[in-house]
RNA sequence: GGGGAGAUACUCAAGCGGCCAACGAGGGCAGACUGUAAAUCUGCUGACUACGUCUUCGCAGGUUCGAAUCCUGCUCUCCCCA
């Protein structure tokens, strides 16, 4: 893997780049759909590729680990032959499940024990056999196991697991040295900050983060509760300290105005499920705000999705038909949602780095985080 | 024609003397969702001049301090027999 950068915005801390990887490039900043069980849920790939058409998704180890099982994905010969998706994949460690799953695992220094949520069988990551698992998955880019810490976590928890997450990366790289890529093209590594809330706890991670040399780096443990100026402190604070020259992955963001806040502090990668798990909830994301689509006052309006026609479903439906979906729960209105708001997603990132490479960032940002912040 | 069962809020359906404006489910309305245990979860859902008041449990009477719940009559629905 390789990161080109091309512009750097003079007026905020954009950045627009190139990462080339063995499956194809990524242009950033980029969003990275979820796709966690081997799909984006409830998109075809045809409309992936040809309609949302990002650069790179996003799997999990947790759930493929668990189903298939990575015995499956090996025989399919990895993940992207296996769900015939031919362009970068990235694949989140499992960390955040030691998160979201903390009703069901022990965290202690040698790895997590977890509790399957399918079967109630048990479970141990490590950070060596995490690391097996994502070669065998077969991503372009694995992620280093960490513990991501709630909200709120008080300072010393914070600060323990932090170091415990820093012992557990260079467990990552010693056993990386042993596990060979399997399919003939190279899976980069990204080790991941962490530190909570905490200025000077997020800057002795990102300096530790930074000194390991990987090819990008990752910010991790944020939007997990804490109110967006606290989100942007800390992406700030690490930005600082990471390499320039590295892409760098805020995990789990977010909003369209997050995405948009974080880029101009210098982040260039993110991904989140709400673009496609809010779509299954009936929420839509535009330029101008968001749509609670099964709401009443969507009755009878017959105008287009969206105007801006960003994919096919935008002009191809209306609202009040999508709305009639959702209110009888029909399949395909979760489908519309999905494509909407992953096109507009899609569309975001794009225009960012257009702007970012006009010169014209800031006030592009600027007016699109006003007109963004509403209910429609 | 004879015998039996039943009528409860938008729908289905509990309740069978006071704790009932009335369980529950559906529907409706609204909200939440940030490295996906999520096609999930939460709240509200008789009417108001709303921390209180008023009108409801087929209709009309009655018993009782008090009835959706007991009694009488009526109307309607369903089932069985002729």
């Amino acid at each position: 893997m390789q990161f080109t950068l091309n512009h750097k915005d003079p007026e905020t801390k954009a950045r627009a780049g190139v990462i080339h990887t063995d499956h194809g490039s990524i242009e950033t900043p980029i969003f990275m759909p979820v796709g966690t069980a081997a799909t984006v849920k409830g998109v075809h790939q045809r409309e992936l590729k040809e309609e949302i058409n990002p650069d790179i998704i996003l799997g999990n180890t947790y759930h493929l680990y668990l189903r298939p099982g990575t015995e499956i994905i090996r025989k399919a010969g990895g993940l992207h032959r296996f769900m015939n998706w031919d362009r970068p994949i990235l694949t989140d460690s499992g960390g955040y499940q030691v998160y979201s799953l903390s009703a069901n695992r022990k965290i202690k220094e040698e790895g997590v024990k977890f509790k399957s949520h399918i079967d109630g069988s048990y479970h141990v990551f490590t950070p060596e056999n995490v690391m097996e698992i994502q070669k065998t998955i077969g991503a372009d880019i694995i992620m280093a196991f960490d513990e991501c810490t709630p909200y709120p976590c008080d300072y010393h928890y914070a600060k323990r697991s932090m170091h415990m997450t820093h012992r557990w990366l260079d467990r990552c790289i010693t056993h990386l040295e042993k596990c060979p890529d399997l399919y003939g093209y190279s899976q980069a590594f990204f080790p991941i900050v962490q530190g909570s809330t905490y200025k000077d706890l997020r800057l002795q991670s990102a300096e530790y983060i930074a000194n390991s040399g990987a090819v990008g780096n990752a910010i991790g443990g944020l939007s997990v509760g804490e109110p967006a100026e606290e989100m942007y402190a800390m992406t700030e604070v690490v930005c600082s300290v990471l390499p320039e020259d590295k892409p760098r992955y805020l995990m789990g963001v977010g909003t369209p105005i997050n995405l948009l806040e974080n880029i101009a502090l210098g982040i260039d990668m993110f991904d989140c499920v709400m673009p496609t798990r809010n779509a299954r909830n009936g929420m839509l994301f535009t330029a101008h705000g968001t749509i609670n689509i099964k709401n009443k006052k969507w009755e009878d309006d017959f105008s287009p999705i969206d105007p801006m026609a960003l994919t096919f479903v935008d002009t191809e439906y209306t609202k009040a038909y999508l709305r009639h979906l959702f209110v009888c729960n029909e399949y395909l209105g979760k489908q519309i949602a999905t494509i909407h708001n992953l096109g507009f997603y899609l569309w975001l990132v794009r225009e960012a780095r257009k702007h970012i490479l006009a010169g014209d960032f800031r006030s592009w940002k600027n007016q699109m985080v006003q007109q963004m912040d509403k209910r429609l």
